[in-house]
RNA sequence: GCGAAAGUGGCGGAAUUGGUAGACGCGCAGGAUUCAGGUUCCUGUGGGCGCAAGCCUGUGGGGGUUCGACUCCCCCCUUUCGCACCA
């Protein structure tokens, strides 16, 4: 026998290796050999990463851990596990990467790529690897453009709300079913004003056109002209910044691909009761998506042809409004101004395209807008009310102008103060809200009623209608939800207006003018119509170029545009074309990506029907597991597009994530010098007032008089998100040749729960790597290198307390409370210490529940047990609920609900016995002597409460 | 402003349904082993009073419900995150 020490590097290196000539974590499809459709499926995926150059941090790999200790565990208990993972790999982060190391994207991707994937498996992940993709690879994107070509030959019926092919909605459109009303939306024929079949060729398009789901449109962009490409809502920040490098952004008019998501915007907040979701992430969602009851209401323009339709919730406060607001952006606006407002107005409007959103946010305390001269009837009341125009009022919300009813809505009133508009009110506030605003004092109705722009507040609550009323319609009296219906039903009647539901969820922006992208599979006739590249043709390869930079100038152009004619120009059935020239956003990849992962390798179909249907069941993935930074942008794309691949027929369920959970982040210090500049973290040194220099990660608390420093200038701590920004990464590779990566893996999941943010503390490691030695001490005598495990029984207690650990470790497990499994682990480990051989069954158990978090340790473990095989797919062992009982159990005793002490009684001991044990203790009685009991309360099994006076 | 989450020792964090607050780990203190450092092992460790037995106090603050509250209810404070002129 020679020396046997834990030697981490030789172990974790050889079980990696194992895995990978075993091919240990390959997930078996419904058709492969040996496949068991009896096994229940667990598909468990990480939202995949970017490559970036950087590679990961100690970070990243939170969410991955996790999801591997439940991949592993699941497979323990037997299920089929789909564990795969890939890279999201086009889009801006890969390609200005490119452009500032001076090489193309693709093999700067290929580097990232390969770094990561070495990271990735020295943690030894196990993910099945024979599914790798990346977004980027001709073979996965060909499917992309394929989704895209779906969606743009989509559109939704109105009936179902779902999702049908164009060609339908052609014939019926040809048919004479439907036909078009004014504004050129199909309606049943009866309603139509206008035949299909009676339109020129162009305009018949056009109809169509209007309908797909994937459509070009002339939208205000958000132009980025150091970024060179055009960008989501979505992407720019509250500052009007680009969210990726902070560059200015610019709005501007620029004709661009869209989706129609707001299509799906009421399935997309309705389904989200029947996914498994964290509550805050479904909150997120239902706030972005916005959805409001409200009314639409036209009012006419005096003197002109031209009706202001306005959307409003407030329907109810119809007879209050006193003026009307359009955006600068409005098309009216040039319609309605008058002569001599024109100069004023044409200033305004061009003042208010100029400023950035960093000006408007600047100036939220007061307002600006302009008279247009231009005055409409309220349909109400038949008063002629002024319009204005005023960039409070949004273009890209409702239809871009409102009915401003000053008295109720806030932002109205600070207009109408401002501009010495009128205010009128008509609902009646509560007597609350008068008293809050009169400070409690008896006369505020009327002094309220009597000049309402003296408060600095509109009454924007509920209450009873009041001065609403005309010869055909009177609010006055009713409720606000019940004005609201006898309001709308009134509008509609005549023709006024109708009932609208409206969500703040806007069309998804869709193109960019980027090279490193999925290029489009559109072409463009020279006659202005598109046409998509027929499935055979697919894929639209990327160009290769060699100069894919963007153009950074005012002036949208797409990278693409520079590409070869031979590539621009493509010629079908005769006919020339030019190829689309954007590409699609970084979110596209992402979208699907988890459905590929099913069946990676298919050429035929995106992914295989069978297998699909297998692997996504019943409620899709089991498990997603990624940040919450996520769930505005990637949740809302991906679920959007597979909703359409649903109505189409094309997957089989209506949600793809059915659990979602979200890990937090790794906080650390970092270290700011006087002037507010980020220092490296793990240069910084402290200087405890007189001692000598140490390491600033050794310290928990700075003393008085210490201080930290960075090449001798003092700093400062602080504390935030793990990241290159706040200079402050750990690299995990540094740690794998430290600690190992079981260690890595045993602290980043000991540090708390998965969900919360934590900081880390290097200086914490050692608690896991010392259980780790321990454990290995508690199977080998570390000289001889002797097993330490013995063939006979377990004592009783050590049975108690193994069950007891195979209890609190599965509840754990299932509860993705890792933390405390392992907590649970380490107690039975402590306990076997005082034993000097480990009864094997013992050690069989224990060695199992510890795999899912340190594989490597417990391969090792399990194989100088003697076992042959892996224990990748042992089974999880079971507890038996009567070795969990004590023969003797501890009864807390509390005298009035204090705690007095407690008492050791059998287990089966009445409440009566319990009673008398406990006063007989004389620490106990001396509170209950001189005293009556009123009263007993008794928890079986645990307490036991005397109420004695 | 709206929405969501969270406040527990020096630190990370425990505490299934209300039932011994502080499991487990770090750190710290004392001791053993060691030439020494490290490692390992043992003991202690919320605060206050006390030689001690023990007593008091304690989960952001203030009320309440209860035999009993970190846990439930009301009010307030703080922090983090998301949205934000969305009519």
């Amino acid at each position: 026998m020679t020396a046997r020490t834990y030697d981490f590097k030789s172990i974790e290196s050889k079980w990696q290796a194992v895995w990978q000539q075993r091919n240990t974590f390959r997930a078996l499809d419904p058709g492969d050999p040996g496949f068991d459709g009896s096994k229940k499926k667990f598909y468990v995926l990480d939202m995949f990463p970017y490559p970036s150059g950087a590679g990961l941090h100690v970070g990243h790999p939170l969410g991955y851990i996790a999801t591997d200790i439940v991949a592993r565990y699941r497979r323990m208990q037997g299920y089929n596990v789909l564990h795969p993972m890939g890279f999201d790999a086009f889009g801006l982060p890969a390609e200005q990467y490119a452009i500032e190391h001076g090489v193309h994207p693709r093999e700067a991707t290929a580097t990232n790529i390969a770094n990561m994937r070495r990271q990735l498996k020295a943690l030894g992940l196990s993910y099945d690897w024979d599914r790798e993709l990346s977004t980027t690879e001709v073979d996965y994107y060909r499917w992309t453009q394929w989704i895209f070509l779906q969606l743009y030959n989509s559109y939704v019926d109105p009936r179902d709300q779902k999702a049908h092919p164009v060609a339908e909605l052609e014939q019926r459109l040809r048919s004479g079913e439907l036909g078009l009303d004014a504004e050129g939306q199909p309606v049943a024929a009866a309603e139509a004003a206008t035949r299909f079949a009676e339109l020129a060729e162009r305009d018949q398009r056009a109809a169509i056109d209007g309908q797909r789901l994937a459509y070009l449109a002339e939208v205000a962009v958000n132009w980025c002209p150091a970024l060179g490409t055009v960008l989501a809502n979505e992407e720019v920040t509250d500052e009007g910044r680009s969210e990726r490098g902070n560059h200015p952004v610019f709005r501007r008019p620029l004709k661009q691909w869209m989706l129609r998501i707001t299509s799906y915007a009421e399935r997309l907040l309705a389904d989200l009761a029947t996914v498994d979701w964290p509550e805050s992430v479904r909150a997120l969602q239902t706030n972005w998506i916005g959805r409001s009851e409200g009314a639409l209401c036209d009012f006419e323009v005096v003197g002109g042809q031209d009706k202001i339709r306005v959307y409003t919730t407030r329907p109810d406060t119809l007879f209050g409004a006193t003026y009307m607001v359009l955006a600068p952006e409005h098309p009216l606006v040039k319609v309605l101004t008058t002569a001599e407002q024109k100069t004023d107005v044409e200033a305004y409007c061009l003042a208010a395209s100029r400023r950035s959103e960093v000006d408007r946010q600047a100036e939220t305390k007061s307002k600006t807008g302009v008279f247009s001269g231009a005055y409409a009837i309220n349909p109400v009341n038949a008063e002629r009310i002024p319009v204005w125009i005023a960039d409070y009022v949004l273009m890209g919300y409702g239809t871009g102008a409102i009915m401003a009813v000053p008295a109720h809505d806030q932002r109205d009133f600070e207009f109408a103060k401002q501009f010495e508009l009128p205010v009128r009110v008509v609902v009646e506030p509560t007597k609350a809200w008068l008293e809050e605003q009169f400070a409690g004092q008896t006369d505020g109705r009327t002094r309220y009623l009597a000049d309402p722009k003296q408060l600095d507040q509109a009454f924007a609550g509920q209450g009873c209608a009041v001065n609403s009323a005309n010869p055909e319609v009177s609010l006055d009296g009713l409720e606000t939800s019940e004005a609201k219906r006898t309001i709308t039903a009134w509008l509609a009647e005549k023709g006024l207006g109708r009932a609208k539901v409206n969500y703040k969820l806007r069309d998804w922006l869709f193109s960019r003018q980027r090279y490193w992208g999925e290029p489009f599979p559109i072409l463009h006739h020279a006659a202005g119509y598109t046409l998509g590249v027929s499935d055979q043709d697919l894929p639209v390869l990327l160009p290769e170029m060699s100069d894919f930079s963007p153009t950074t100038t005012d002036n949208p152009e797409p990278t693409l545009s520079r590409a070869a004619e031979s590539w621009r120009e493509v010629t079908v059935d005769g006919v020339v074309y030019q190829r689309e020239l954007n590409t699609m956003p970084q979110w596209a990849g992402s979208c699907w990506y988890y459905l590929r992962f099913i069946d990676p390798k298919n050429r035929e179909r995106f992914v295989d029907r069978q297998k699909e249907r297998y692997w996504m069941g019943a409620n899709g993935i089991d498990l997603y597991v990624g940040g919450v930074e996520h769930a505005n942008l990637h949740l809302l794309y991906a679920r959007f597009w597979h909703k359409v691949l649903y109505d189409l027929g094309h997957v089989s369920t209506a949600e793809p994530f059915g659990r979602l959970f979200n890990q937090g982040y790794i906080l650390a210090d970092y270290y700011e010098d006087a002037r507010g500049v980020r220092v490296p973290a793990d240069e910084v040194q402290y200087d405890s007032a007189g001692g000598e220099l140490i390491a600033a990660y050794e310290v928990s608390k700075a003393e008085p008089g210490g201080k930290f420093l960075y090449q001798g200038q003092e700093v400062f701590r602080k504390s935030g998100k793990m990241g290159k920004s706040l200079k402050n990464v750990v690299n995990p590779d540094d740690l794998y040749q430290s600690h190992g990566c079981d260690t890595l893996r045993l602290y980043e999941m000991y540090m708390g729960p998965v969900e919360t943010s934590k900081p880390w503390n290097t200086r914490d490691i050692v608690g896991v790597h010392r259980f780790l030695l321990r454990v290995w001490r508690n199977f080998f005598d570390i000289d001889s290198g002797e097993l330490l495990v013995s063939d006979e029984a377990p004592s009783d207690e050590l049975t108690r307390a193994l069950h007891k650990t195979i209890k609190r470790v599965t509840d754990d497990m299932d509860r993705m409370r890792f933390n405390t499994a392992i907590a649970a682990l380490i107690e039975l480990n402590n306990q076997l210490v005082s034993v000097d051989r480990v009864p094997r069954s013992v050690a069989d158990a224990f060695v199992l529940m510890l795999a899912p978090i340190a594989p490597h340790i417990c391969e090792e473990l399990w194989q100088a047990l003697g076992h042959n095989q892996s224990l990748a797919c042992e089974p999880w062992p079971s507890y038996d609920e009567a070795l969990l009982a004590d023969a003797m159990i501890n009864i807390v005793v509390q005298i009035k609900g204090k705690t007095r002490g407690n008492v050791s009684v059998p287990a089966e001991a009445t409440e009566e016995e319990i009673r008398q044990i406990a006063l007989a203790d004389e620490k106990i009685n001396k509170h209950v002597e001189g005293k009556t009991i009123r009263k007993v309360i008794y928890v079986p099994g645990r307490l036991i409460n005397i109420v004695a006076t």
